[in-house]
DNA sequence: TCGTGTAGGGAAGATTTATTCCCTATTGAA
DNA sequence: TTCAATAGGGAATAAATCTTCCCTACACGA
């Protein structure tokens, strides 16, 4: 586990939230949560682009957030489940409003970058 | 100029809103420009805890991206004003998605993490 | 027995991002 | 003349994040 060399700055509610949804794949994670994709498995086949270990780093700091709730059945072979709690819910908000706003101006950013407005 | 080794995700809009204001400093600095402080040298007393640089890069590629217009008055000594452009404003309702619920669950994340929920 | 699937993790390295240090240039005030 | 303020940037380094490689363990089927 890494450990933080400088302090967390929570100081304003977005850096709380940036905190539990800001990296690279989590987005994706909640997002092929809500959509039915609850196995680590899975999860990381529908992810693609990167690999088994990163989506299982992912899951558990979501998981130490509150954000997603791991569920183990006792079977063989093994089987996991991981769902969204009323927390990770209320984040969606977030994603959504995340969401609209890039998918509105998407075009702006997706070339080459001209120096703006 | 810092050139990147892998592309750009962009497919979903959510990638393309991290893009935008996905970093340390950026949601500090938009947030000080729409409480009046337009100044670069005032922003960076405003933000404290990080240099004049640090300020300086975040606003150019803030400007880059299109959220915020740089006006340059042509006087000594040079006076020069960031304001968020109409882009810029839109992109508040993001910010205040994430300030939302980053302050009704900020009392989860301050202190040491528990396992959750 | 060997190869497949499941889920999980340690350790090292690559990549990206943030920060620091030291420069430029200008004007006015001490 | 020297120091403060203004705004800006190059280069190196520190820190954080992401990725890859190689392990564990279990059960089933060929």
């Amino acid at each position: 586990m890494y450990e933080r060399k400088t302090p967390d700055h929570l100081e304003c509610g977005i850096k709380v939230t940036a905190k539990v949804i800001g990296s690279k794949w989590k987005p994706c994670i909640i997002d092929a949560i809500t959509r039915g994709v609850h196995r680590p498995g899975a999860l990381q086949r529908e992810v693609g682009l990167t690999s088994r270990r990163v989506i299982q780093l992912q899951l558990k700091e979501l998981e130490m957030h509150g954000i997603v709730e791991k569920q183990v059945f006792p079977v063989l072979p093994q089987k996991v489940e991981y769902h969204l709690t009323p927390l990770g819910q209320s984040i969606l908000d977030v994603l959504n409003a995340m969401n609209t706003w890039g998918e509105a101006n998407r075009e702006r950013y997706s070339g080459e970058l001209e120096p703006a407005s």
